[in-house]
RNA sequence: UGGGGAGUCGCCAAGUUGGUCAAGGCACCGGAUUUUGAUUCCGGCAUCCGAAGGUUCGAAUCCUUCCUCCCCAG
C-alpha cells in the first residue's frame, strides 16, 4: 500500500489549524509527497482587526517546517469573490439565508483548488475535513466521520465523482482529541489552537455588522405572526433568518404569551415579508410557526449521480450539526424534489442545505426553497 | 386641574397587616458550543423602588406635598 503511495504527491489544503496540519502530517507519514498549499481567498480588509490569516500563515510556515514539506501560497480571492460570495450576497438579499461554507467547498477548495494542484502535478488532494471517502461499485461515497461531534460531510455534499475520486480525508476515522493527540505528539505548537469558527477565509466576526457593509439598511417593522401587533423595527429583513431569537429587541409585551406574571418567552423570526419588508416573530421556541414536517429542495446534487430512492427510509438534516432526522423523499426529478419528515423539524430555513444520507453514507442533497 | 386609577431594572412584572423584599421572564452584555446563519447552554445585569420631605429601631410598602401618565367627566 505504502509502496504505490510512495512517490505520489498529494497536496493538502492547510488552514493554520490543527486539523489540516495533522492531516499533513499523516500523509506524510505514510508515504505520501507532500505538498502544502495556503490559500488566501479573502482581502476585503487586510488591515483590519477580524483578518486572522496572517497568523495562520505563519502556523502553516511553522507547521510545515516540523512536518518537512514544502508550501505554496495561492490567492483565489478573485474566484471566492465571483463563485461563492456574489451568490451570497444576492441570496441575502433575496431573503434567503445562504451556507457560504457548501459553496466555497465545492467551488474553491475542490474545484480551484483541485484543479491548481492538478496543474502542480499533483495526484490528489487533500484536507483536514471531518469526512470520509471512499470506493464502492464502480463509484465514490462521502461518508460521515468517525467522530460524529465533528462531522463535517454536510458540507460536502455537493461534490461529485470527479472531485472525491481525487479526494483524500485523512481524518475520516479520528476523533478531535486523537487529532490534537498528534498534533502534540509531533510537536506542532498549535496542538492546543482553538478552533475557528466562522464563515471559511472570511473568519470571526459580528455577523449583522458584516453584512451592513454590502446590504444596505432598511428599516421596517417587525409584527406578530399571530395577530399582526406592531412589536418594534428592524434595519433590514436580510440581517434576520428564521428561528433567529437575538437580535430582535423585543422585550417585555403587555398580555403576552405566558405573561401571566411578567414571565415572558422569547421571541423568534417565523417568515419575512420582503415586498412589504417586514419581519414576522412568533413567541416560544415551539410555536408551530417555526416547525415544519416537509420541505422543497432544489439545485440538487447527488453524490452517486442518481437520485435517491423515492418513499425510502433515510435521514436528513436541514443545518449543520443537526441530528440526523428520519424522512422520506416523497418525490424528485431534476429541478426540486419534496421530503417530508418523521417529525417537525424547526426552523427549515430557506437557502439552507438539505443534505440526505443513507446510514453513514451521505447522498447528496439540495437547497431548501 | 371635578371624579377615579397608576407610577418597581431598557420592556413586562412579583412584592403594599412596614422588618434579609428589591422575585421572575424578555431584552441586553459576556462566555461555552459551532468551519453558514441560527438555535442551545452557562454567567452578569436595580444599595434601589416617580421626586422631596416626614413617621418609625426599621419603609418600595404608612403620612404630606410635588411631578408624570391613564380613564371618566369636560
Amino acid at each position: 500500500m505504502d509502496a504505490v503511495k510512495r512517490g505520489k504527491t498529494v497536496v493538502v489544503g492547510l488552514s493554520g489549524g490543527v486539523d489540516s496540519s495533522v492531516a499533513a502530517l499523516l500523509l506524510k507519514q505514510q508515504g505520501w509527497q507532500v505538498v502544502g498549499l495556503f490559500m488566501k481567498n479573502w482581502e476585503d480588509d487586510d488591515t483590519e482587526e477580524y483578518c486572522s490569516s496572517r497568523q495562520d500563515l505563519i502556523d502553516v510556515l511553522s507547521v510545515a517546517d516540523v512536518i518537512g514539506i514544502d508550501v505554496e501560497v495561492v490567492n483565489f480571492a478573485s474566484e471566492y469573490r465571483q463563485r461563492v460570495f456574489d451568490r451570497f450576497l444576492k441570496e441575502y438579499q433575496a431573503g434567503r439565508t445562504p451556507n457560504p461554507d457548501v459553496l466555497c467547498n465545492s467551488e474553491i477548495k475542490f474545484s480551484v483548488f483541485l484543479e491548481h494542484a492538478a496543474k502542480i502535478g499533483a495526484d490528489c488532494i487533500a484536507t483536514g475535513h471531518y469526512a470520509g471517502v471512499r470506493e464502492f461499485a464502480g463509484g465514490f461515497q462521502l461518508l460521515k466521520a468517525e467522530d460524529g461531534t465533528k462531522d463535517q460531510s454536510y458540507f460536502l455534499y455537493r461534490l461529485d465523482q470527479q472531485q472525491l475520486a481525487k479526494t483524500i480525508f485523512p481524518l475520516a476515522g479520528l476523533y478531535k482529541r486523537e487529532v490534537r493527540r498528534i498534533a502534540a505528539a509531533a510537536g506542532l505548537h498549535l496542538a492546543l489552537k482553538k478552533d475557528s469558527t466562522g464563515i471559511c477565509f472570511i473568519g470571526e466576526r459580528p455577523f449583522k455588522e458584516f453584512l451592513m457593509r454590502y446590504l444596505p439598511q432598511q428599516k421596517g417593522e417587525i409584527r406578530c405572526l399571530d395577530d399582526d401587533r406592531l412589536l418594534g423595527e428592524h434595519d433590514g429583513v436580510a440581517y434576520h433568518t428564521l428561528g433567529q431569537r437575538k437580535g430582535l429587541h423585543i422585550g417585555g409585551v403587555r398580555g403576552g404569551k405566558g405573561s401571566e406574571n411578567g414571565d415572558h418567552e422569547a421571541w423568534f423570526v417565523a417568515s419575512k415579508d420582503l415586498s412589504r419588508n417586514i419581519l414576522y416573530v412568533v413567541q416560544g421556541h415551539d410555536h408551530p410557526a417555526l416547525l415544519a414536517e416537509e420541505l422543497r429542495a432544489e439545485e440538487l446534487t447527488w453524490i452517486a449521480g442518481d437520485a435517491p430512492h423515492t418513499h425510502w427510509v433515510y435521514t436528513a438534516r436541514t443545518r449543520y450539526r443537526q441530528a440526523d432526522a428520519p424522512c422520506e423523499i416523497e418525490q424528485v426529478d431534476r429541478q426540486s424534489c419534496l421530503i417530508r419528515f418523521a417529525a417537525p423539524q424547526w426552523a427549515v430555513t430557506p437557502g439552507q442545505s438539505v443534505v440526505v444520507y443513507e446510514s453513514r453514507v451521505c447522498l447528496g442533497g439540495g437547497i431548501i426553497v
